[in-house]
RNA sequence: GGUCCCGUGGUGAAGUCUGGAGUUCACGCUGGCCUGUCAAGCCAGAGGUCGCGGGUUCAAAUCCCGUCGGGACCGCCA
């Protein structure tokens, strides 16, 4: 039916007589006897030149029969790859006709998205959404690429799995066969991975589709897919290496040159330098700590056990009204308040709080942040995880670059603290998963944990983040293979021996037959792939997504099942609540 | 669970603050004209429960209350 695509034509073609298969981009009608119509297909546009056009529409399926020619020189379209050419005396057959669709498909309006997702077999005929998915399994591809050369082991695991309450809400599937069992949707596949490795595959990986039932969010969606690996007998080092390398190839292939080596830094350094532990390193405005400067103060308000400042250069003439917004925006994330500090172009200062603090603090502060003439600073002063955490929301409100802007910044950042917190009951909480290895140096503060549970705070975990330009792409770590150590992280955790063995007995019993020292990673590629081709929002990339409130417009799923069904499964509804 | 924004012919927007006839603009659609366009052009036309429900008012797209849908964010996402 076909012999070409209609954008791989070219002046080489001139004199050949095609077939080309597509929809109507466009019709051009000039009378009775003379129509352009714009044929598309997958590659791209071809001008056919036919007589008699008009009764095909937009959209229309078409195979277009005739000899590529060269247009006339004044005629030619520099905008367009073929832009040269023309399929000339065509003649037309109407595979298909098509009704007016619902929108436009010619991208140079913005679509209402539920439209476009409702009718999204029209929407991927788009340019961008062609250029969006054909950029993700360009990416899939280089990441299988990279994995394979690297004698990494694809390896499939279950899609239903047993329910742990840990981590993420679970999707659950009822079992017919064991009424009133259910089975999860695995969150990832982490423990299956690590069984891998005590099964001596060496080196896993998987492009392993994951499932939360949380809420949804511009980055995130029920369903995900993640590049998910484990390595056995490596450090986390080798592990970064591995996975730096795959990343890298799949941004070389959408920028086109190779990003430079991703560059490690401290889970503490990102906090205090950035306010985050995933810092969006396009641009500076960094995080000062003056703390020492107010050591003394008499200013209440800063009589605090940390306090941070940012400067913004030239930022001078921000007004009342947009700087009591900042100030509401950082009660909101949890400040107390904002301090404002602007220095005048000749060198005045002005500040509601200035009165507060002496002509030392002043000076002071104003030399640490490097602050000059015509420019503002902001200071919070408080906790200083409260404070770093005010100041990094305050610097993306205030510096961050629109999502295609400022290059692709890849980051490392290491050495998490193991746990996030103390909970009421005086159990640390965990920031990673269970198994995650602490630093060796730093098991003593474990042991000593017994009479001061704060000392834990302070335990580093072998634990690694991946970030670009501010998302968290993934995480990963070196993993707990002795037993041992396990059950006293488990005991930590307030997890008893029988409550272990049950959630993760499995593991357990596995690591009681030699199990290799192993570390992973894994890494969501709906974010890369979304970052890489410049879109903010992951749905962008993804063929069939749900809505934030995780409907999907196109089948309306989620739907009510019947009776029959419930009643096969052992399920009966309750009545709906209030 | 919470905060904020949006909802107007098929599509995108303006109109809403400050109530006065479904008003406007662009695209699309239908018909006509048109032999070198490419966002074709020109002429004519069709197309509406202003998301839905209630209230205030002589009068509601506009004000108030509720509700539904969409989106951004907080919580949540080991």
């Amino acid at each position: 039916m076909r012999t070409d695509y209609c954008g791989r034509l070219s002046v080489d073609d001139i004199g050949r007589t095609v077939t080309v298969c597509g929809w109507v981009s466009k019709r051009r009608e000039h009378g009775e006897f003379l129509a352009f119509v714009d044929l598309r297909d997958r590659t791209g546009i071809i001008q056919c030149v036919v007589d008699h056009a008009h009764d095909i529409r937009s959209e229309y399926v078409l195979a277009v029969t005739g000899t590529i020619r060269e247009r006339p020189p004044e005629t030619i379209n520099h905008e367009l790859p073929t832009g040269a050419i023309e399929i000339g005396e065509a003649t037309v057959e109407i595979l298909s006709e098509a009704e007016p669709t619902p929108f436009q498909l010619s991208g140079r309006v913005e679509v209402d998205e539920t439209i476009r997702i409702r009718h999204r077999y029209l929407d991927l005929r788009t340019d961008r959404m062609q250029r969006n998915l054909r950029s993700r399994a360009l990416i899939n591809a280089a990441i299988r690429r990279a994995m394979d050369a690297q004698e990494f082991v694809e390896v499939e695991t279950p899609m239903l799995i047993a329910s742990t309450p840990e981590g993420a809400r679970d999707f659950v599937v009822p079992s017919r066969l064991n009424p009133g069992n259910f089975y999860a949707l695995p969150q990832s596949p982490q423990l299956f991975k690590q069984l891998c490795m005590v099964g001596g595959i060496d080196r896993y990986y998987q492009i392993a589709r994951c499932m939360r039932d949380e809420d949804l969010r511009a980055d995130r969606q029920f369903e995900f897919t993640q590049l998910d690996m484990e390595m056995s007998f490596v450090d986390g080092q080798e592990v970064r290496a591995v996975v730096s390398q795959a990343v890298a190839e799949a941004a070389e292939l959408i920028t086109g040159h190779k990003p430079s080596a991703i560059p490690e830094m401290s889970w503490l350094e990102a906090m205090n330098r950035y306010g985050s532990d995933k810092p969006d390193i396009r641009f500076d405005l960094e995080l000062v700590d003056l703390t020492e400067i107010f050591s003394e103060t008499d200013f209440n308000a800063f009589k605090a056990p940390c306090i941070k400042g940012i400067r913004v250069e030239g930022g001078g003439e921000t007004g009342r009204n947009k700087l009591d917004q900042l100030t509401d925006k950082a009660k909101t994330w949890g400040a107390k308040g904002l301090v404002w500090i602007k220095v005048g172009e000749s060198g005045e200062v002005s500040s509601p709080v200035a009165k507060f603090m002496s002509d030392a603090e002043i000076a002071g502060l104003i030399d640490k942040l490097g602050a000059g003439n015509g420019d503002i600073c902001y200071l919070v002063a408080d906790e200083w995880r409260r404070a770093v955490h005010v100041l990094g929301l305050l610097r993306l409100e205030l510096g961050r670059p629109p999502v295609n802007e400022g290059g692709f910044h890849f980051l490392w950042v290491i050495d998490f603290p193991l746990f996030e917190d103390i909970d009421d009951a005086g159990n640390p909480v965990p920031a990673h998963h269970p198994f995650t290895m602490p630093h060796l140096e730093d098991l003593e503060l474990l042991a000593a944990s017994g009479e001061d549970p704060s000392v834990l705070l302070d335990v580093r975990s072998q634990a690694y983040d991946l970030v670009l330009n501010g998302w968290e792409l993934g995480s990963g770590s070196v993993r707990i293979h002795s037993r041992d150590i396990q059950q006293q992280i488990f005991d930590l955790l307030g997890i008893g021996e029988e409550e272990s063995q049950r959630k993760f007995g499995f593991l357990m019993d596995a690591f009681r037959y030699g199990a290799p020292p192993h570390a992973g990673f894994a890494f969501g590629i709906d974010r890369l792939v979304a970052l890489l081709v410049g879109e903010e929002n992951i749905r962008e990339v993804i063929a069939f997504p749900k809505s934030q409130s995780g409907t999907d417009p196109l089948t309306e799923a989620p739907t009510p099942i019947d009776s029959a069904q419930l009643d096969e499964l052992g399920l009966r509804l309750l009545p709906p609540a209030n």
